[in-house]
DNA sequence: CATAATAACTAATGTGATTAGTTTTTGCAA
DNA sequence: TTGCAAAAACTAATCACATTAGTTATTATG
C-alpha cells in the first residue's frame, strides 16, 4: 500500500488541468482519482467531496485571477487601468476556460470566504475605474456594467457563441472602447434625473 | 399498465418547469420521470437520453425567444429596436432562467437545426441594430457587443453575482444606454484605420 | 375483430459519489 | 530506538442515475 504524498495544491493543480483541458463538467472524483494514480475513495482524505472539490477550484481560480490582475495593474493610472484590468480578465479566461467556469458557478451566498475572495477581484474592478471620475451609485452601476461586458464577451467567446470568422480580438477591443466611450459621454450627462 | 397519453410537448414542458424551477441540474431522467409519474425507461419512448433531452430544452427555449422577440418588436423602428430587443431579451431570461441556461449550453457545431434556431435569434439582434447605420464589419462586431452585454448581464444577475442592494432595473438601463452611446460615438469615428 | 405499432413496464448493467471500516505508513515522543 | 497515534491509502458496500434489453398491455387501424 504504496503511500502517494498527495496534498491539496497538487490535488487541485491535477484538477484545474482537467477543468481547463475538458471542461468543468469533466471534473469527477472518479477522473480526478484516475489522473492522480489512486482510488476516489482516497480523494475524501484531502477534500469534502465533490461540491468541496468545485469550491476549492472556484477560491484557487479566484485567488489567481486576483495575482493576475494584480500583476497587470501594476504602473497603470486613469483609463490605462480599466483596459488593462479588462484584457487580463479576457486573459485569464482564455487560459483558464476550466477554472473560469469553477468561479462563475459559486454563488454559496453564506460561503464567507468564497465571497471575501470575490470580493476582492470586484474591488479591482472598482479600482480600475476610478480614473473616469464615477461617484456614488454610478460607480457602482459602472462597475456591474463593465463586468457585465467582460464576462458576457469571455462566456460567450468560451462556448464559440460567436459563429463568424471576424477577428475576435477586434471585436473585444471594440466592444471595450465602445462601453468606455459610453461612459464617458453617461458621466458627462451625470446629475440630472436619473433614480427608480 | 395504465397508459399516460404523454407527448413530446408535455415532456418538454414539465422539463422545463423543473428547469425554471430548479435550475438546469435539476433536470434528470429520473426527476423528470417522477414528475410525470412514470418510470424512467419510459421515457426513451419520446427522447433519446438526456443529451437529447436537453437538446429539444435547448430548441424549444430558442423557439420561445424568437417567438418572444418577434412580439416585443413589432411597431418598433430605428433606436427603440434595441431597446425593446434587449428588454425582452433580459425578460425572457427572468421568466425563463432554466430554459435560458439550457439554451447557453448546447454549442454542438454540428446540429444544423440548433445552428439555425440560434442564427434566428441573432438575427433579430442584427435587425434590431440596423437604425444604428453600421455597416460591414463593425455591424458584426456590434451585434457581437450587444449579445455580450446582454449575455453577461443576465448571466451575473442570475447567479446573484451582483452583491449590492442596488436597482437591477436601473443598472440593466445604464448598461444598455452606455453602451448605444458608444456605438453612437464610434459610428462617427468610424472610417480610420481600424483593421487587423 | 385481428393485428401491428406504441407506450408503458420490469430487470439488469455500468458509472460515479459517498460511507464504513481496514491497513499501512509516517511523524513524533518516551 | 521503540512504540503509538494520526494520516493516507485501501477494499467493500450502498445509493442514485442513465441506459439497454426484453416484456406486456393498450390503442389504432385494417
Amino acid at each position: 500500500m504504496p503511500r502517494i504524498g498527495l496534498d491539496l495544491p497538487t490535488l487541485i493543480h491535477a484538477a484545474t488541468e482537467l477543468a481547463d483541458a475538458q471542461g468543468l463538467e469533466a471534473v469527477t472524483l472518479a477522473s480526478l482519482a484516475q489522473k492522480l494514480q489512486i482510488r476516489s475513495p482516497s480523494l475524501y482524505n484531502h477534500v469534502n467531496g465533490l461540491p468541496d472539490l468545485r469550491r476549492q477550484l472556484a477560491l484557487s481560480g479566484l485567488e489567481q485571477m486576483t495575482e493576475q490582475f494584480t500583476c497587470a495593474l501594476e504602473d497603470k493610472t486613469g483609463g490605462d487601468s480599466v483596459r488593462a484590468f479588462s484584457y487580463a480578465y479576457l486573459a485569464f479566461a482564455r487560459a483558464h476556460p476550466g477554472l473560469y467556469e469553477a468561479v462563475q458557478r459559486a454563488p454559496e451566498p453564506d460561503d464567507r470566504q468564497l465571497q471575501e475572495a470575490g470580493g476582492r477581484v470586484v474591488q479591482m474592478a472598482v479600482n480600475a475605474l476610478e480614473g473616469y471620475g464615477l461617484r456614488g451609485d454610478t460607480a457602482l452601476h459602472a462597475v456591474r456594467g463593465i463586468r457585465s461586458v467582460l464576462h458576457g464577451f469571455v462566456s460567450l467567446e468560451r462556448q464559440g457563441g460567436f459563429g463568424l470568422p471576424l477577428d475576435l480580438d477586434v471585436t473585444f477591443r471594440l466592444l471595450l472602447d465602445t462601453f468606455l466611450e459610453g461612459v464617458k459621454v453617461m458621466q458627462t450627462k451625470a446629475g440630472e434625473g436619473q433614480s427608480r
